[in-house]
DNA sequence: TTGTAGGCGTTATCAA
DNA sequence: TTGATAACGCCTACAA
C-alpha cells in the first residue's frame, strides 16, 4: 500500500509536507503542493485513516447498533444518518443486536475496541448500562434511539405516548369504543403507544378499562390472535403497533371476512407505501427530521469535544432528548361505527 | 483510554504480555493471565482496533456501498451479511452512492481511506473501474453484488434473466400472450429480466417483438404510464421489475378498474410480506442464501490472504461467480385469460 | 515554507 | 514463559 513517505519520495519533499497537503487547514507553497498532488495521483495514495487515528485519537468512526433490519423505518433512518455524518467526514460501522442483552454486549465491546467517535444504539436492556457508562467514560458520545431507556444519556425517540393517543382519539371521536388495541412493546411494562391510549380514553371521558389492550407474544404468529380479540369484543376498530403485525391483522380481518372500514375501522402504527396503495390510515413519522436530529445531535456532542479538547476540562455532556412527533395520515379506513355506539 | 499498558503496570508485568493475553494464540502462564484479565477488567480496558490495524495492516473492516434503502431486499441482505462476518470478527462498514457515478467514487475512496480489508459493492459505473483495480492491487478484496458491472471481478448475482423468464414462461403458459413488462433497469442496455422474458417468448415459439416492453423513465411518477400501457395493448397480463414500481403498477390496475386476476393477470418481481397478504404471485429471492454466500464469498477470499502471506506470491484472486436462482411464488393473481387467443 | 524527530498502542521478533 | 525493542503511517511541535 501506498504511504505519504512514498509520495514524498516521489515528489522530493519530505514525509511532512506530504502529510501537510492532505490536510487543508495547513499552508503549503502552492507549487509544492501541486507536485505532491500529481505524485500522490500518480501513485494511487490515499491517507491511512488507520495511522491518522492513531495519532489524532480519533477514528472518525460512528457506530450504530440496530435490533433488527425487517423494518423499512431502520433502513430509512440508517441511510439518512450516514447521510449526514458523511458531509462532516465520518463514517459509519453497522451492526446489530436481534433484541438479545448478550448480543447488544457485544456489539457495545466491539464498538469501544473500533474506538468509534460516537456511538447511536437502540437500546435493548438496562443490564448494560455499565458498558454505557464506560463509553461516556471515555469520551465516547452516546445518543440512544427510539426509546429512553437510559436515564442520563442523549436520546432522539418518537413519542410513541403521541402517536397511540392520535391514533385513539381520533377513533373514539369518530364514534368508535371497542377498539382493541394490538401491543408488542414485548420488553416494557407501559409500552408507551398504550399509554397514549388509554390517555385518549380518559380525555374523552370513557373509563380506560374498556380498550381491548391485546398483548402479543413474541414469536408467535399473531393472526388468530388478533381475529380472536377481534370477534370475541365485537371491535368496530383496531390499531395495530407495527408493519409486521399490521399485515397480520389486515389478513385475520380478511379471514374474518371483515371489510375496511364497513365492518371495522383501521389505524396503523408505521406509515408504508402499502397502506396508501390499501387506503389504511397509519400513523406516520417525520422520516426526513428522524435522521436529521439524530445526526445533528451526534454531531453537536462531537463538536463539543473538540470545542472542548483546547482547555483541558472534560466536555460537559448535557443530556439531550429530541422527542419526534408522529403525525396522523388520514385515509379510508375509518368510519363512524354502524349504528350502535 | 486505558491502554495495554495501563493494564502491565497494574498487574505488573510487561506489555508484551498483555498483548499476549489478548491474541489468544498465544501462550501464556494461566495465573499471568488470570492476573492481567483481572486487572484489564478492573480498568475497562478493551484492546484498540485502530492500533492493531497500525501493526497488522489489517483493519477488520469489510465496506459495503449500496445505491439506496428504499428496499427490503438491500436491508435483509445487509443484516445477513453482518452476521457472518461478525462470526469471524469482522466489521461492516456502511455508505450508499444513490446510483450515483461521482457519490460512488466517493464511497470507494473513503473506503481505501479506511483501509477495508474487503469491499462488497453494488456497482453504478464503469467509469470507476480505475478505483476498483487500485483496490484490488492493494490486495483489497473486491466483490461486486447485484450485478455483475464489471468484467474480472468477483461477483454474487441475482440471475435476472432465470427470474424474468419464469415470470414470463408462465405467464405465456398460463395463454397469456399480450403481455405489459414494466422495466427499469436505467444503466443498463439490455437488462437482464427483460433478456429473460425473451427467451421465454422465443421458447415458446412467440414472436418476441410481441412482448409489450415498458421502459419507465426515472423521476417520473409511472403510474399512468403502466395504465396506458396496459390499457393500449388490451394486455391481459402485467410483469413489474420491482417493489416500488409494482405499488404503482397496482394502483394503475385499480385506477382502471381492472381487477386481479380476472382482467388482468400479475407477477411481481421481488417478494413480499404485502404481496402476500394481497395474494399477488411473485419472483422472490432465496434471502436467507444471499447474504450468506456473499459473506462466504468474501471470507474465503480473505483466507487466501493470510494463507498467502506466508509466503511471499501475491494473492492468486480467481475471479468467482455465485449466480442466486429465484423462484416462481404461485399465488392467485394469475390465471387464463377469458375467451380470446 | 519546509524538514527533523518523537510518539500514538499495538504486534512480533529476539533474547533472556 | 516473559521482557525489551523495533516497526506500522501519520501528525505535530520545534528547528531551520
Amino acid at each position: 500500500m501506498v504511504t505519504s513517505q512514498d509520495v514524498a519520495r516521489i515528489a522530493n519533499v519530505s514525509q511532512s509536507t506530504v502529510s501537510r497537503c492532505f490536510r487543508n487547514d495547513v499552508y503549503v507553497n502552492s507549487k509544492t503542493r501541486m507536485r505532491v498532488l500529481k505524485a500522490a495521483e500518480e501513485l494511487g495514495y490515499y491517507p491511512n485513516n488507520i495511522a491518522r487515528g492513531m495519532k489524532s485519537k480519533r477514528s472518525g468512526i460512528i457506530g450504530l447498533v440496530l435490533p433488527d433490519y425487517d423494518n423499512i423505518f431502520y433502513s430509512t433512518m440508517t441511510k439518512s444518518i450516514e447521510s449526514y455524518l458523511k458531509l462532516k467526514g465520518y463514517r459509519l460501522m453497522l451492526s446489530y443486536h436481534d433484541q438479545d442483552v448478550k448480543k447488544e454486549r457485544e456489539c457495545l465491546e466491539t464498538m469501544m475496541s473500533s474506538r468509534v467517535d460516537g456511538l447511536f444504539s437502540v437500546p435493548v436492556s438496562e443490564e448494560n448500562r455499565d458498558l454505557y457508562n464506560m463509553m461516556e467514560k471515555n469520551d465516547i458520545k452516546v445518543v440512544q434511539l427510539i426509546r429512553k431507556l437510559h436515564r442520563d444519556i442523549s436520546t432522539v425517540m418518537i413519542d410513541d405516548e403521541m402517536g397511540g393517543f392520535l391514533a385513539a382519539k381520533y377513533m373514539l371521536d369518530q364514534g368508535h369504543r371497542r377498539i382493541v388495541v394490538a401491543e408488542f412493546d414485548f420488553n416494557e411494562k407501559a409500552p408507551m403507544k398504550t399509554t397514549g391510549v388509554m390517555r385518549a380514553f380518559r380525555e374523552s371521558g370513557i373509563d380506560e378499562s374498556e380498550a381491548h389492550i391485546v398483548n402479543l407474544p413474541y414469536g408467535v404468529d399473531p393472526t388468530a390472535i388478533i381475529a380472536g380479540a377481534i370477534m370475541s369484543n365485537k371491535a368496530t376498530a383496531i390499531i395495530t403497533p407495527n408493519i409486521p403485525i399490521t399485515i397480520k391483522a389486515l389478513e385475520a380481518c380478511r379471514r374474518q371476512h371483515l371489510s375496511i372500514p364497513d365492518d371495522i375501522s383501521f389505524i396503523a402504527y408505521d406509515d408504508s407505501p402499502w397502506l396508501d396503495l390499501l387506503n389504511i390510515a397509519a400513523i406516520a413519522h417525520p422520516m426526513d427530521d428522524v435522521g436529521k436530529d439524530m445526526a445533528n445531535m451526534m454531531l453537536t456532542m462531537l463538536d463539543h469535544v473538540t470545542a472542548n479538547n483546547n482547555g483541558k476540562e472534560p466536555a460537559i455532556t448535557k443530556t439531550d432528548l429530541i422527542s419526534i412527533k408522529p403525525y396522523l395520515v388520514l385515509r379510508g379506513s375509518v368510519k363512524a361505527p354502524a349504528g350502535d355506539v
